[in-house]
DNA sequence: ATTATATATGAACAGTTGTTAATTTAAACT
DNA sequence: AGTTTAAATTAACAACTGTTCATATATAAT
């Protein structure tokens, strides 16, 4: 047990922990090291000691921002697919997870703030957000075809106009809640942008 | 003449434009008034006979975000509904024109970075950029509906996933020209969108 | 107890920030 | 001409930035 994971109070965690907090709200160059530094009650040369300087404490917070509790193999994929709503259900609700996710919905906002200011954010949002969630539903989609359970075409496209509503509707969601403004009216979206879709691929 | 819309090369009128290649590409934070004033080849101080101060400048830049080409008064929108297809095609067309073109691009991509960090902008975000088009949409699908062009169903609900792809297509080809990468696989999104949407609603 | 190691502090650094004031330069009006 | 008005410059301000360094204070190992 000396792999520190789970979490050893540490200096380095809670600036870490108060970093998050602080990047996720005011971005990169909003949040300053004594404001991280105060924020757990230390002077912002004693960070220095934990990290190499401002922009490594930002590389380990934004570590988290692309590993998704998602993990679709490709058996999976085949499994779930054959059950048709099902696949994209099941898919809608891991994404609504990670939408009301309180840790999940820090790393999408700083993603968010950081997307435009940031050549690396921007390429792994392309391929960790947007390609490998495409090509994911994409299979599902081809092998549905294949089952005649949703109308032929072309799965690619399937899964670009299933993937974008959803991200459009976390979007959405992350505004309201930074506002602390009711998400009511969306709290259905997913749920509804799922039966409507399935509603016009079925066969 | 008087009034000096068009464009009376003012310092002012220079003033506007280097803010706003600033500032739709560093943010506000990270654009100082020197870098707008060296830019113009005059010094710092000199902005502050034009403006009040930086955040005046960024008001008036940012004013122009929600100035949308598009205007469907009621009766335009009965009279395009009425053709079906086009009706979506056309505001798609005008969509991709706002997403290509060089001005709204800046202001979108302002938009985009100063979204999580400004509250005024989330709001008219969700105003103008949501619920207007949402609206728009919706009473398009709802005559649709009336003369059986379409499916039945939640005309808003269909509002919402239609307008949802467009501004993913949009997210998409803004960040890929921001990084000067071409996007030709994207270049017929648009239009791979209404022929995919009006297949799914037709009847 | 003594040494070694890790972590904290206070002070200072060199830059940058937005903004103001006094002053000079340029343009417009009488 | 001279006088008023507008727009530029130089200089400085106080506050804040990330980072370094010498020093002090704990904790752990011998």
């Amino acid at each position: 047990m000396n792999t520190q994971h789970h979490k050893k109070n540490t200096t380095k965690q809670k600036i870490l922990k108060a970093a998050t907090a602080l990047f996720s709200e005011y971005g990169y160059k909003g949040t300053s090291v004594r404001k991280i530094a105060s924020e757990i009650g230390i002077k912002q040369s004693a960070l220095y000691n934990h990290f190499k300087n401002k922009e490594n404490i930002f590389l380990e917070v934004s570590k988290d921002i692309f590993t998704t509790p998602f993990s679709f193999d490709d058996e999976e994929i085949k499994q779930n697919a054959l059950k048709g709503k099902a696949f994209i259900s099941k898919f809608a609700q891991q994404y609504k997870l990670l939408t009301f996710d309180k840790n999940s919905e820090k790393m999408f906002r700083l993603l968010m703030i950081e997307l435009l200011q940031n050549r690396e954010l921007r390429e792994q949002f392309m391929s960790e957000f947007h390609d490998k969630n495409v090509k994911i539903l994409a299979e599902g989609f081809f092998i549905m075809m294949q089952n005649s359970l949703v109308r032929s075409g072309d799965p690619m496209i399937m899964a670009y106009e299933f993937i974008s509503t959803l991200f459009y509707i976390r979007l959405q969601v992350t505004l309201l809640r930074f506002d602390s403004k009711s998400t009511d009216m969306l709290s259905t979206q997913f749920e509804k942008h799922v039966d409507y879709f399935w509603e016009s691929i079925k066969v």
